[in-house]
DNA sequence: TCCGACGCTTGATAAATATCAAGGATAGCC
DNA sequence: GGCTATCCTTGATATTTATCAAGCGTCGGA
């Protein structure tokens, strides 16, 4: 790696309690690359090699199965992914590819885990990524069980509003293809959803939308903060 | 928690790699205790306050929202739950009641941090533990983005097949109500899912299921060990 | 400037899933 | 044995969601 890129990657929540030799260690073996948009990293079923920590960009997790794809979560800076198949040095169950042009910076398994034992402030660290991780899923786990599509998306939009400061616009993070992915439903769906969505207030223009009705979209999408909530 | 429970508990993969010092005094603060069956343990939203552990009997985590319920998962002996709320000091998202009488250890918060600082096997032990659940959650994510709710009873099907030594005949492990919010679907489509696999060799009694011809049901399930196996 | 590719939307239709209501089996209990 | 509660199943229907096909708009390249 640089040395230009140390201090920005010293300071993120996963090194920056850590011992300096054992950070110098890891640093010394890890990778600070820059991808092209629609990349594909890693491949779900291959084995763990390198521990990926997106430091600017953006990252989509996604799965196949029966010739159907999903997209799994979105990976933004400063934020970990396949963290658990390297600490269980398991193959992986999801694949990425960027989003856009984003800097990645790749740490082995082995120096991950040499530096989980070594460091104990490290350990924790991860251990609270890894719970950080584990909750998230829970929480998308329990949006689609216990939701409808038209609810997932009148919460989502809740949620990168309240993240967007309120202004009564919000601006869609990734095109309606992704988003309908991530939300569950097919493109054409999550069109009719916006439609659905019109009388409580809701406009689209493109990647914009309006909430004109912040207590009727509320009533309609009774956010949950055990289910909305990215923090806790 | 009475003394000659210690041995039994003390093999657990989560304490055997223990200090015998740390792990008497976790197990100083800990208590075992048996609950019958359709108690409620936990309630989501409530601050974490223990760590549990099932050792005999079988838990049921489930969630609610907007006025649905659903099974999240099972939890069976040697299993936790709520270790990422425990960890990361925060609410559970999660409900849990015992499913028959059952045996859970139940350790202080506080007692499970302090034990994670001091002893570098019980800190691994930890998360590996925390990274199994995660992968799990993540199957089941998958699961159900990618699967029909017929494919997701084929599949369970054919992995409780698997875990039952392949004898041509499954025994469900819980009532088809629990199964169905499992696999996330209704009670009643539970029951014409079963019908719809009949042509398969899907035959029901009771809670028996002959499985009469693997080769078409695997054909129509097409199994996904990224999906579908538990321990990797 | 025109063209074509692409992403999104809309309409028509089909499939999947849920809901409501009723009916049967089973097991515990008096 | 008969009663009752519970669970499961089935049928009819409604709702939700997906699929297929077409059309519309935009943007970038020739």
């Amino acid at each position: 790696m640089r040395t230009a890129d140390l201090p920005e990657v010293r300071s993120l929540g996963l090194f920056e309690s850590m011992d300096e030799s054992n950070f110098d260690a890891l640093v010394q073996a890890a990778y600070l690359q820059t991808f092209p948009a629609q990349l594909d990293l890693i491949a779900e079923g291959d084995p763990a090699d390198f521990l990926h920590v997106v430091i600017e960009g953006c990252v989509e997790l996604y799965a196949r199965a029966n010739g159907r794809e999903s997209t799994m979560g979105m990976v933004r800076p400063v934020g970990t992914f396949i963290l658990a198949a390297v600490l269980k040095d398991a193959v992986y169950l999801m694949s990425a590819r960027t989003c856009q042009k984003s800097k990645v910076l790749l740490i082995p398994v082995e120096d991950v885990r040499r530096a989980f034992r070594a460091d104990e402030a490290f350990a924790r660290a991860i251990v609270l990524e890894l719970a950080g991780c584990y909750r998230a899923v829970v929480k998308e786990h329990k949006d689609i069980k216990l939701r409808t599509a038209i609810e997932r998306l009148a919460n989502r939009l809740i949620r990168y509003h309240r993240d967007q400061g309120e202004t009564g616009r919000v601006e869609l993070p990734y095109d309606k293809r992704t988003m309908a992915s991530l939300l569950g439903m097919t493109p054409e769906n999550l069109s009719r959803a916006f439609n659905t969505l019109k009388p409580y207030g809701v406009d689209v223009d493109g990647t914009t939308i309006r909430l004109n009705d912040m207590k009727a979209l509320n009533g309609l999408a009774k956010p949950n903060h055990l289910i909305d909530d990215r923090t806790t």
